[in-house]
DNA sequence: GCAAGGTC
């Protein structure tokens, strides 16, 4: 018998029926699809795995965080837990027969240990097990798929030890630290602070940023804008463009102010060629998604359901370069019977020669595209909205570049040169087809040099500069990925872990005071920076090469966290303070009617939030609070009693705000605003 | 009750 053990249970279905030409039959193990076929006289079998069957975690006994001091985990040996049972029984009731095990698994590093995983989980099973080999493939295609079996290699190990490397790495460092923190600053429970090797340089990059937006300074510029008219009116700018120096530009404006007549010196006209969008990684795509409104999760699930019901085409994806066995044709065949048969026609009968392509070029799964049209379905408006952006993505993907035309002028003004650009699309192309881009350049009218035109009126205008903007989720997404953080799989999810561990609010994308205390605290540690997961990849192809052992780079690091944790335990009266401050000012609601001192939200000792006065025990003011949904605060004060105003957000539920204070006239029944 | 990585 052949065992065959594939990532995912869509991509056991997929190779069972390339396999065996559509004649695979389906049985039930449990609960787990089994797929079973005959080939050339044999019995196949083939799982569906749900990642990773095996999870790493401390033996018990080193559960309670107050019983052992964190720095005792470092030496620990980490030990491996089952998390699917009802696939691990599945398997052991597999391999009775020693079945020859083909690991089919996805082609990367962490496939590799998904598979190393079940071949130790087998081997416990059955010892006889001995004939074990790796089919290789990029896409789940006829031909890959028949190639990939007719030469099976052979397990890459050294590949699986540079996966487990990181597993282990990232237990013991995210576990020391976040039970210091927690512990530290007696943050417990469901209240724990976290620390790990991507989320913190993740909330390390927002704190960065926000510390800019509060340092920044404005400055005064001043500009000089010519409204000038031929038949349409246009707008000029000074050709000093930003004034730093009042008594320059005031001595300019006013040279220029009571001009008449505005003397053409210079046409400059240029075609541009604008290349379309490159197809959708998950990166790009959640970035675009950004735009329309989408967080990065939410994107994520609708991708996943459109995924689901085989609509799209697989949304985790690093590759930005459609493969040469995807069937672009096709595609666009069966989109001719979709809302967007226009488009496909267009692209069909005058598209461009071969796709763009984009920088990121991988083997793991082709781009983001639609596989078929929703025809047993009804979308939610959700899911158009999504469905549509990856249609019109792909297609445009494959449409002419769009002609546009750029006009650059230089104008006299009493002596002064003034400049002015214009901008018009020819040829849309792309354009009609992608149309998210809004476009805010406009065009100029006709003019030549030597041309004289009215100057309808001169403008001084003020203005300062401004800070650096926030990160969206889209934008952070993206330099996550360009500093290596996290994977298309696991970016989204940091960014909800932060949320759901109050160190971000997400409208708009901030750190809280806690935060920064965190952050701060870390400064000097690697695991605040992407500087460690730069060097644990450049560790792992090490191991992978065979050139470092698993050993040798997991006790190098094991010394580094004990010589980091040596520094912490000597700041650890400063970082309590500190993150302390910071939770009272994050938990802060507004001043104590009676007393003035500042209001903070407390845990009673039944476990019940509460908001009481900072001044207890000498003063006893408190308010009740709705004990479900989040919290967050706000400058706010109500109108009728004066009490500080709250937010409140459930989960599905439209954020409501709430007067803390319970006798106030705008919390009875009879109210009406 | 800790991490990050797969997938549902």
């Amino acid at each position: 018998m052949k065992l065959i053990i594939s990532e995912k249970n869509i991509a056991a279905k997929r190779i069972a029926y390339i396999l065996s030409g559509g004649k695979s039959t389906t049985k039930r193990l449990g609960n787990i699809p089994v797929y079973e076929f005959k080939k050339d006289d044999e019995i196949w079998n083939i799982v569906g795995l749900k990642g990773h069957i095996i999870n790493l975690d401390f033996p018990t006994g080193y559960n309670q965080w107050n019983r052992v001091a964190p720095h005792e985990l470092i030496q620990i040996e980490p030990c491996k837990i089952v998390s699917e049972k009802g696939i691990a029984s599945a398997l052991k009731s597999l391999v009775d027969k020693n079945p020859f095990l083909i690991v089919a698994t996805d082609y990367d590093r962490e496939g590799e240990l998904i598979g190393v995983e079940v071949i130790n989980l087998i081997k416990n099973f059955n010892k006889e097990i001995n004939l074990i080999k790796r089919a290789k493939f990029s896409a789940i295609t006829t031909q890959e798929i028949n190639s990939a079996f007719a030469k099976l290699a052979e397990v890459d190990y050294n590949l699986s030890s540079a996966g487990e490397s990181r597993q282990i790495i990232d237990l013991i460092w995210g576990a020391v630290l976040t039970r210091f923190i927690s512990l530290t600053s007696q943050r417990l429970g469901k209240e724990f602070l976290s620390i790990g090797r991507v989320q913190s340089p993740t909330l390390a990059l927002l704190v960065k940023r926000e510390k800019e937006i509060n340092n920044f300074e404005p400055k005064t510029y001043w500009k000089i804008l010519a409204t000038l008219k031929k038949q349409k009116t246009f707008e000029a700018n000074h050709s000093i463009g930003q004034f730093w120096d009042e008594k320059q530009v005031n001595e300019i404006y006013s040279k220029v102010k009571e001009s008449k007549k505005a003397t053409i010196k210079k046409v400059e006209k240029n075609i541009l060629k604008e290349y379309p969008p490159t197809p959708f990684n998950t990166t790009s795509f959640l970035e675009s998604a950004s735009y329309l409104g989408f967080s990065a999760a939410k994107a994520m699930s609708i991708a996943e359901e459109l995924y689901m019901n085989g609509i799209i085409s697989y949304p985790r994806t690093d590759n930005t370069v459609y493969p040469h066995s995807l069937n672009i044709k096709w595609i666009l065949q069966k989109l001719l019977e979709s809302q967007f048969s226009k488009e496909a026609n267009e692209v069909l009968k005058n598209g461009r020669s071969s796709p763009t392509r984009g920088k990121k070029m991988t083997t793991d799964h082709p781009p983001i595209h639609p596989v078929g049209v929703p025809k047993n379905m009804k979308l939610s408006s959700d899911q158009q909205k999504i469905y549509e952006l990856i249609c019109r993505r792909f297609l445009s993907t494959l449409a002419k570049d769009a002609i546009s035309e750029s006009v650059n002028l230089s104008i006299d003004i009493s002596g002064e040169e003034f400049l002015a650009s214009g901008y018009k699309t020819l040829e849309p192309n792309w354009k009609n087809i992608y149309t998210y881009f809004k476009e805010k350049r406009k065009p100029l009218p006709e003019l030549f040099e030597g041309d004289i035109v009215d100057v309808v009126k001169i403008d001084l205008k003020e203005d300062q500069t401004k800070p650096p903007k926030r990160y969206t989720q889209g934008s952070l997404i993206t330099k996550m990925e360009q500093l290596s953080l996290g994977t298309k799989s696991t970016r989204h999810e940091i960014i909800n872990k932060l949320f759901l561990r109050k160190y971000i609010t997400l409208s708009p994308l901030a750190p809280t005071p806690i935060a920064i205390a965190v952050i701060d605290a870390l400064e000097d540690c690697d695991v605040v920076k992407p500087k460690m997961t730069a060097t644990l990849e450049k560790d792992m192809d090490l191991i992978s090469e065979g050139k470092k052992t698993l050993e040798e780079t997991v006790n190098e690091s094991r010394q580094m966290l004990t010589s980091v944790m040596i520094t912490l335990e000597k700041d650890k009266e400063k970082i309590k303070d500190s993150i302390k401050k910071a939770q009272m000012k994050q938990n802060t609601v507004g001043k104590c009617a009676k007393c003035e001192k500042p209001l903070v939200i407390r845990i009673s000792k039944k476990n019940k939030r509460f908001v009481g006065c900072s001044g207890f025990p000498d003063c006893k003011n408190t308010y009740s609070l709705p004990q479900r949904g989040n919290i967050v605060v706000s400058k706010d004060v109500c109108k009728e009693c004066g009490a500080p105003i709250v937010k409140i957000k459930s989960k599905g539920k439209r954020a409501w705000q709430l007067c803390i204070n319970n006798e106030c006239p705008a919390n009875k029944p009879s109210f009406k605003k």
